[in-house]
DNA sequence: ACCTGAACACCGTTCAAGT
DNA sequence: ACCTGAACACCGTTCAAGT
């Protein structure tokens, strides 16, 4: 068969493709990506000038997906509309919400989202800096929000294999210590009855920040 | 000079510091802790089962560090001290969030400040679940900022340092996407007049919440 | 009980050399 | 213009061997 195109879009998609196979984004290397497009590790070099460069081209492909919704909504529903699609685009790709945190956004897919968020709050009528505080704070929770998930599926996935001890052993420390100090509350998140699923979870956590800025907003 | 004992807390102790002159956990490794000790790598691993289990000791140690403000206050002011604490302890341990982020809270120290955490909350009336989520969102909330900050420094330094081209092309490009695609808001905040403190940064981000979540208890 | 050295299987990145 | 192979300077981890 005919070795297909090397491209940077190409490399760009077996890059993703690399990165949902892999446990981490620690685990994600140049060499694997080379192995999955079946070329030399150091050819990647002639398309990107770095790693770093390559997880932000990555990052960008993702950031794409985000759809930004109708700007007649209401800056709530807009809001909570706009997060929600991060949400459920973080949540399709695995390792996307490290890859955003450990890249800088400068290209103009991910200047244009962050500027549109800034947008929705300004127009509602907070200042420039409550804007960008409060985008932050939403941006920080989602992506911690997403990572952990992902870290206790990798945790879940770990007790399944019954050869993976380690995730044995951290899950019984977690049951000892808090029943050895009394941990009342740890024990009780342990007895999953409470625990909301992911993305109630995030729609709690956005409804907080949401009416914490309903509460700023409303003695104008 | 006669050769200091080995132990663990001295291994931790030599880990946090050589963790401090790196530039990144990512550049933490267990041969350069092993060098700060003047000991072969391999001899970490008598100590410590693997790199996992010294980062959740880094992670412990720093903890511990955190105080519990006074139970008698009301639980606003007893959440703002806290994450107040926990501010300042990352914010003086380089790399801190990263390590908190990047390790499972199994230990009594870490097990116990996020009971603590949960307590204050639910004694303020809200569900147990409720509680959960709301440490959660500042939690993450809090160690964004931080791992952001700390990304901030590390441009900051570079730009600083000429030679560093790297900063500078970023830097560069965020200039150029914004003014080319008329970036209102990214422009607004490259002109860092608007931008607050960190400390500030968090407390307005924390104000929010707290509103947020007196918003949530007081039809009740 | 504690520590080392060599080894293994990995990394990111560079660069002369090939086509 | 594009791709490779070898090399360099790093990793985490293991394990036989030393004291």
């Amino acid at each position: 068969m005919p070795k297909a195109k090397i491209s940077r879009s190409h490399i760009i998609q077996a890059s993703l493709k690399t990165l949902s196979t892999c446990q981490s984004l620690e685990h994600f290397s140049m060499r694997k990506v080379a192995t999955t497009l079946d070329i030399d590790a150091s050819t990647i070099y002639w398309y990107f000038a770095n790693k770093q460069a390559l997880l932000q081209a990555m990052a960008d492909e993702i950031t794409a997906e985000i759809a930004f919704p109708n700007t007649k909504l209401n800056w709530q529903e807009q809001l909570r509309q706009v997060f929600n699609n991060i949400f459920d685009v973080y949540t399709a790709h695995p390792h996307s919400a490290e890859l955003m945190i450990e890249t800088v956004p400068t290209s103009k897919v991910r200047l244009s989202l962050v500027n549109y968020i800034i947008e929705i709050l300004v127009k509602a009528g907070f200042s420039e800096s409550q804007a960008f505080s409060a985008m932050s704070t939403i941006d920080f929770f989602l992506a911690g929000l997403i990572i952990d998930l992902s870290k206790e599926k990798q945790l879940q996935s770990g007790l399944a294999n019954k050869q993976d001890s380690y995730a044995h052993t951290q899950f019984q420390q977690v049951k000892k210590v808090s029943t050895d100090e009394k941990l009342e509350h740890i024990q009780n998140s342990l007895n999953n009855q409470n625990i909301h699923s992911p993305k109630r979870q995030f729609e709690s956590g956005l409804k907080l920040i949401l009416n914490g800025l309903m509460a700023d907003l409303s003695p104008e």
